[in-house]
DNA sequence: CTGAAAGCGCTAACAA
DNA sequence: TTGTTAGCGCTTTCAG
């Protein structure tokens, strides 16, 4: 039916290996033998087996990307850049959602998985650390997000507390004192960007207002725009600024303000968490923590190829974040929504304040 | 090194074929035996070589999608539902962008890809419906899109001409006449959606004025307020709506509007087309055309799937849509930034108007 | 530089 | 109901 290594072979009158040395590049072949051979490849129409390369090759040419869902913007971009990262490695990239569904993501480390894959990244939501510690399949995983992972596998972070801290500080550069946070999480102990609010309040000498404070149950627009209700309902005097723990909170709430008459930065400035695409297009275009993703991502894949090799220790791998300052807090050429100008991040009068860089490798 | 089938068996005291039958849920196999098996699969901790299970069975057990950018929201959802439809028939699914290169694309019609595959779900951008007609590879292939198919392959298309028509009509429903379209290509010919927007018109016996509309040079926000921004620069009077290619144009071009003194939907309604998750969130919220994505990704699937059997004659599969009416037409509550409530779209005074739902099978 | 042949790990036809 | 065994299509020693 469909043309094997063997019916080239016959075509050009070589042997299989003599065909499979020209696919693969192998450097001694003479010119005639390999253009006879691309020739008679042309001529049958041949396509290499893959899976048949990699069960010779005992490799599977594919990683799998596990996250909760492709179309929240973060890991929509997010996988965007592991594509590309995995592409240079010569790896193909698979894509299965957990949709937050434990019993999935216990299936994803348990190896059940439907294809044979030469590593794993994988962002969690549910899955305890403990229970990625007992894993017993070997195949190579690297861990993503800000849920620990006990130390059992590679694990790339941004460091949310610095994150966090950043955020809040330029706020009270900005000469904002009332700063509320939404979606610390009810504990506010497990959320690290929480604790970098906190940390930057306690610079300054500022303590938190629990009433300025108000978790989210999801990480929704609308989840947002509750807790914002929530927040101008109850705290007198209002706040002036708001630290969100996402983008898409941070629509949200300021969705919240404009319903409440309030105008975003002059009355109260927002800055949000992940830098999703949205928010250089929406109205006001949106301050955030912008982490590495393109960063991430490399780091990645990068741990995976490492651990072909042989099994090294596990390690954290911090990845890198900026502050990206746009109309939320800067205003419009520091009036807002004066002027029918574009603007791009470059000329916005606050420029770009750097996060720490912490490289990969 | 790592266990395999046969290891089981020896640790079982059985046959080869005995575990696979296991593995593979074959019914003629008595309960003690499947124990045994189970409990030496447990012992030895076998994880089949999906890479040989493939390979023996001719099949990939996996399909590509092709897409030009996996963090465009309508592709990112679309993912997501392919991922679903996909995970319905056994096929996990291997992503790959195009990012809009026409080598690349030809590199997938010609089906020197990196991994065999049982099936392509494929969204062109660049390449022309005749380079398509000649592909020699063989693999099941179904495109997604609006652009011509020229019949060599299944098509997935929702009739942009009645989505764009619906979406104009719903402007003059509300009383608008001097509606503007952003995105309309150059030409005006390929655009199927420009081609709604006129028979809109006509319908009511409106001319189309050419200074209410201008071309978009590419799917962005930028893009769209660009385009905005010329067309009030030069149209007096004023438009009072604006009908959007995408959603993401739409979101620029209110952020032009905004930063002109405008407001939406007051002085100008705007309708987009795509429903990306943005417009839930944006603030106002975006009244847009919704293709049935969850539709388009079955039908997509369901067509590999046919595929796999025999040749069939290609065909066009067209897909529902819906128009979703939000604020940017209807305003909050029928007046807009008034009361600080949450709205979802079933309390929205015009509720949903359905567009016409043409059903996949 | 090229050919012959032994696997890679699993499935499934055929036997028992 | 279970065992034997010949492939699936490619890579890769090992000879030549």
């Amino acid at each position: 039916m469909k043309p094997r290594l063997q019916d080239v072979a016959d075509r050009a009158g070589v042997s299989m290996k003599t065909v499979s040395n020209v696919i693969n590049g192998y450097v001694h072949v003479s010119e005639a033998m390999r253009t006879k051979v691309l020739a008679a490849i042309e001529e049958v129409g041949y396509r290499p087996n893959l899976s048949a390369r990699n069960l010779a090759r005992g490799r599977a040419g594919m990683i799998a990307l596990v996250v909760p869902q492709l179309d929240m913007p973060y890991f929509a971009s997010l996988s965007m850049h592991v594509l590309e990262a995995a592409d240079e490695q010569g790896w193909v990239v698979l894509i299965q959602q957990t949709r937050g569904d434990a019993e999935k993501e216990r299936a994803v480390l348990s190896g059940r998985f439907a294809q044979r894959v030469d590593g794993l990244v994988f962002s969690p939501e549910r899955v305890t650390a403990e229970e990625i510690g007992q894993r017993s399949d070997r195949t190579p995983l690297v861990l993503l997000g800000e849920r620990a992972s006990g130390g059992v596998a590679d694990h790339i972070v941004v460091d949310n507390v610095a994150a966090g801290k950043l955020a809040v500080s330029h706020l009270l550069d900005l000469g904002r004192r009332r700063i509320a946070m939404i979606g610390a999480e009810s504990g506010g102990t497990v959320n690290r960007r929480f604790d970098g609010y906190r940390t930057a309040l306690a610079e300054r000498g500022l303590e938190v207002d629990p009433r300025l404070v108000e978790p989210v149950s999801r990480n929704l627009g609308e989840a947002g725009e509750a807790a914002m209700n929530a927040v101008l309902a109850r705290a007198a005097p209002r706040p002036d600024a708001v630290f969100c723990v996402t983008d898409w909170v941070a629509l949200g709430a300021i969705r919240s303000l404009h319903l409440h008459g309030l105008r975003v930065p002059e009355d109260v400035a927002v800055v949000g968490f992940d830098d999703i695409p949205y928010g250089r297009a929406s109205t006001p275009t949106l301050t955030s923590i912008s982490p590495d993703r393109a960063a991430v991502a490399r780091a990645a894949v990068a741990s995976l190829a490492a651990q072909q090799e042989d099994g090294r220790e596990p390690r954290e791998i911090p990845a890198g974040f900026e502050l990206v300052v746009r109309e939320s807090t800067a205003g419009v050429g520091g009036a807002a929504f004066v002027a029918p100008a574009a603007l791009d991040d470059a000329t916005l009068p606050f420029g770009r304040a750097r996060g720490d860089h912490h490289h990969a490798r």
